[in-house]
RNA sequence: GGUCCUGUGGCCGAGUGGCUAGGCAAAGCUCUGCAAAAGCUUCUACAGCGGUUCGAAUCCGCUCGGGACCUCCA
């Protein structure tokens, strides 16, 4: 069963066949640098994250672009716009660039935490100055923009109708209709120059006292928003290539001006298949600047929220997610939060025992055959399920089936024998891959050398000594004392103890 | 106003017309010196009304509710 994946330009599940295989192009919109990345950044990084592990153990070699908006009209978010504040507090403000630095350190640590690869390229917009300029050179040459008081505006009404001859009007992404569109209009600077409210700045001129500016045919000024995922998709991945990510919020107009700009510059469609994840919601509402309910991802680590009951670490959040599938909204709640945080300790409680422990001691033949045909269909739909858009959320349900039957054999609630050897060792590699490799899921305990574990060791065997005396004083004291540090202790049935930190 | 999406048990959330999704929470049992952990069992829902069908959470219609985009936005 091929991979399918929900293309958001023909609005239906497509069989994935790259252009050139093996080699999958993929790019990515990342963030702006200007702010602090939130809960919601982390959804599209996450689900393409997985997207893109899941290629590659498909075995395709891809090139994952996912870029940093470094340039535009800047100001650190929440802060007063540049030309309001005086000279003085210029100098002690940051510098643009300063400020890029600063978000861009924090997101990439956020990544980090979050566990997400980093992708191949992560190239910058004021980087591809060059390349924005050129790009929208060649669409004035071809009639398709005009300049206007140093600034240049994409012609959407001309590209409307000269594309739609051609089976793909503006809109063909969003499924918008540009006469439908023609009223509410927002108000911003400028609008006067543009000859339709519809159209769009590619290059916009810089006022005497913005800051990042560049040198353009047109003047001093710097790139519109939209032109930059243009010229660095096809820098770095070529006029056509195979999976466009991002969130739904970008589909219009952001994309759709990208489609636009890119099929008049290079006289095709940039990208085969289109693939958008929902919002993360917070009662309902989508989390966003603009409805001021958002939680930072700093602000999830530690717990430093009003809407927060507690801290949730990084990987809570990716299990949080993968738990839905990602084009369905998924609504923040704390109860959700603490549900997986449960879920991926257990989860990962049996991953750890199976990978370490759990012994091929059974024979070829499985004691249980109806189990081992169950652990075996189980594992097998990994795949199948993957497979149907990413269903990540299912393939996650079928792990607790197994994680049921692995605790089952661990407390010897049924012999190890009901499983084959060959099945347990195909449930140890799958989980393995599909865990840690294709989910990257981890555990979060820090690597303290040992010593940790040596200690704990010890306060075990002092433990075990006073259950044997029966002082239960001393063994209850050990217990207690070590859960109040946040490490429990675990009896196990054959004698033994392990413990949990966290 | 335009274009769409959506409404699943206490919470989150899968779901291709017929078969227990799953997780968390809750209750009981087993295990345990007592716990914890784990296992087993229970709780079996699909907004409402109508229609199609042998059969609908799943298709169609209407009603009510929620949301997204149309403007920076993941």
């Amino acid at each position: 069963m091929p991979l399918k994946v929900y293309n958001s330009l023909t609005r239906k599940k497509e069989e994935f066949i790259p252009i050139n295989s093996p080699y999958v192009g993929m790019y990515v919109c990342g963030p702006t640098v200007s702010g602090e990345s939130h809960l919601g950044h982390a959804r599209p990084y996450i689900t393409f994250d997985v997207l893109y592990r899941y290629l590659m153990h498909l075995g395709y070699k891809v090139r994952y672009v996912r870029n940093l908006t470094d340039a535009g009209h800047f100001e650190e978010e929440g802060r007063e716009a540049e030309d309001k504040i005086s000279k003085k507090a210029i100098l002690e403000k940051l510098e643009p660039m300063e400020l890029v630095q600063k978000y861009t350190n924090l997101y990439h640590w956020a990544m980090n935490r979050l566990n997400n690869l980093p992708p191949s390229i992560e190239p910058t917009a004021t980087g591809h100055i060059i390349e924005q300029i050129e790009m929208i050179k060649k669409i004035i040459a071809d009639g398709y923009a005009y300049e206007a008081n140093g600034s240049v505006y994409f012609d959407v009404e001309k590209y409307n109708t000269d594309f739609s001859k051609k089976g793909q009007p503006y809109g063909i992404l969003s499924g918008r209709i540009l006469e439908d569109q023609l009223d509410s209009t927002r108000e911003l600077d400028n609008q006067g120059e543009k000859r339709d409210p519809s159209d769009f700045a590619l290059w916009k001129n810089a006022p005497p006292e913005h800051i990042m500016r560049w040198q353009s045919p047109w003047g001093e000024g710097f790139p519109g928003w939209h032109i930059e995922c243009s010229a660095m998709s096809k820098k770095y991945l070529g006029d056509e290539f195979d999976i466009h990510g991002g969130g739904m919020d970008l589909q219009f107009p952001h994309h759709e001006c990208e489609i636009a700009q890119s099929t008049v510059c290079n006289h095709t469609m940039p990208a085969r298949y289109w693939l958008h994840n929902n919002m993360i919601t917070i009662n309902g509402k989508k989390m966003g600047k603009s409805y001021n309910n958002v939680i930072k991802l700093t602000e999830m680590f530690n717990g430093n929220h009003p809407m927060l009951a507690q801290a949730y670490s990084p990987l809570t959040i990716r299990f949080f997610i993968l738990q839905s599938h990602y084009r369905g909204t998924l609504d923040f709640g704390n109860d959700a939060l603490q549900a997986s945080e449960k879920a991926l300790k257990r989860l990962w409680e049996a991953y750890e025992w199976v990978s370490s422990e759990m012994l091929v001691v059974s024979g070829e033949l499985a004691a249980d055959k109806l189990l081992d045909a169950k652990v075996l269909k189980l594992v097998g739909e990994f795949d199948e399920f993957m497979n149907d858009d990413l269903n990540t959320a299912k393939v996650l349900a079928n792990m607790f089936e197994l994680v049921s039957v692995i605790n089952a054999i661990k407390d010897k609630h049924i012999p190890a024998a009901s499983l084959s050897a060959s099945t347990v060792s195909i449930l140890k590699q799958q989980l393995k891959l599909f865990v840690e490799d294709i989910f990257g899921l981890k555990t979060e305990q820090a690597n303290d050398n040992g010593k940790l574990d040596g200690v704990l060791q010890l306060l075990i065997d002092i433990r075990k000594e006073a259950k044997t005396r029966k002082d239960f004083v001393t063994s209850d004291k050990i217990r207690n004392e070590l859960i109040a540090l946040g490490v429990q202790l675990k009896d196990e049935k054959d004698g033994g103890m392990s413990y949990t930190i966290g």
